[in-house]
DNA sequence: CTCGTTTTGTTCTCGCGTTCACAAACTCCT
DNA sequence: AGGAGTTTGTGAACGCGAGAACAAAACGAG
């Protein structure tokens, strides 16, 4: 059992997973513009972030660049996208197509990041006389059958709050085991699923409460 | 000088202020389902956190709860509304009106929260016609106008990519000093502005590399 | 081949955030 | 009033991540 771990399968800390997209994007960058190598210097300014920070959480991965040198391109462009697991794409279902569910199905830049949404589904019939983006809305109950079908694995909710729990039931139940919630509310699945949550209101609120402390402690240096 | 800060200035942690906005939520839906009184453990549950962390959290603002009894909703409602900032509107602006900014414009939520749209720019002209969520489009050029008219401090970047650093730019030229930012690169702003992402590839990203694991150790076991 | 230069990979230290555990404080019941 | 039961607020331990600093490796010049 506990001889030894498959070598594809070491674990990279959950910061160092977070930053190796912004890594991927930028090694796009600099391949669109025709570099070939860069220094970890060059790589980091680009993500935004500390060159130490980067070349610790490239060597998770493991030893891709020359010392000297600094780092091929294309090649650690792939290694990453290899450890990500963006090298295929990754069928994806949207629930909830009204405001945003809209803006997600009409988003060009999911395809070239490693995803391709395979169906909008929605419960209000009305919806369903819909094309979006090339695909037809269908109903909320062919979720079993199309996540059967395209061997989907992540789901995405753009419901109201009140849906979002059951929307989130049924992708389990089906067989989905990553979830991207957009909805304003915690939600609970079972062991093994992963869930991720974007709230702009909460980023809004993040941005106000440094916005009212940089007003206070103006006001306080005023009146020094 | 640094005789003492005053009292409306001491330092909350970064994380704690990431989990303020989620604490004050689930108290509006106990506030709304009637609750008058709840405990750590309750409130915890409701923000899906542990109660030790809510406990600690809720400590930096203040001793705002009653030993043996536990928090008033209402109460501890105001204060943490009170900290983040929100008990009035905050002014924003969004630029960009495509998909996603038409999403964002429609979205009420931002108004329930402490935020109000006071104005929606994009540059091209043929989008000026339209109106959105009773408000009209009007050119970027106007954005100065409107930051000083509005007292506006918080802006939003819905642009495609390759425009985002030009709209952060005349942003803080304009007096912006709190950025939102949907493109996905990465900003470069001055020393006191607050630049926030959001990057829905990347999670979905974050995602794909878990799911990929799964798939790998799930592998790893059946050969056993 | 050797030396100086460049840049990676890694070790070490420090600070922040999480969690445990418990004393202090409050309520209620007798 | 006093004791039993609850629940908060916080001190202390711990683990993870950030950053500095440096040794090891590659390269090029002479
Ligand atoms: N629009 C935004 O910019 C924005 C911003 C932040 C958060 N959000 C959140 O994202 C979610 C969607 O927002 P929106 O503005 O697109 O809302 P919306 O009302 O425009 O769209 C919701 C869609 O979900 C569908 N729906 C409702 N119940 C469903 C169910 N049980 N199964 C399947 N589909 C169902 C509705 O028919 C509708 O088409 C909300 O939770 C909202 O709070 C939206
Ligand atoms: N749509 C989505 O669901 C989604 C998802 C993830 C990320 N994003 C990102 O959000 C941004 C917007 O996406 P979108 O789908 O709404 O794009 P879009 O092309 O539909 O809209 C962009 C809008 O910005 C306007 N614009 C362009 N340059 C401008 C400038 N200099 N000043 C002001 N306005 C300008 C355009 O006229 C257009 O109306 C992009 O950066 C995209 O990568 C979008």
């Amino acid at each position: 059992m506990s001889a030894r771990t498959p070598d594809t399968a070491r674990d990279i800390p959950e910061a160092t997973v977070a930053r190796l997209p912004v890594y991927l994007r930028a090694l796009i960058v600099l391949a669109d513009a025709g570099t070939a190598t860069c220094s970890s210097e060059e790589l980091a300014a680009a993500a935004g972030v500390n060159s130490a920070k980067l070349r610790k959480d490239l060597s998770y991965l493991g030893s891709y660049g020359t010392r000297g040198v600094g780092y091929d391109v294309e090649y650690l462009r792939y290694q990453i996208a290899r450890e990500i697991g963006v090298t295929q794409d990754w069928p994806v279902v949207i629930v909830g197509i009204g405001n945003l569910g809209h803006a997600l199905a009409n988003y060009s830049g999911f395809r070239s990041r490693g995803f391709r949404v395979v169906a909008l589904l929605d419960a209000d019939p009305a919806r369903h006389e819909e094309v979006v983006a090339g695909l037809d809305v269908r109903s909320f109950d062919d979720l079993e059958g199309i996540v059967e079908e395209h061997d989907v694995s992540i789901g995405v909710i753009a419901t109201p709050a009140v849906a979002a729990q059951d929307v989130a039931d049924r992708m389990v139940a089906a067989g989905i085991t990553s979830v991207l919630n957009f909805a304003p509310i915690v939600l609970s699945v079972p062991e093994g699923v992963d869930v991720r949550k974007v709230d702009l209101s909460i980023e809004l609120q993040i941005l106000a409460y440094h916005e009212q402390r940089k007003a206070v402690t103006a006001r306080a240096e005023d009146a020094s």
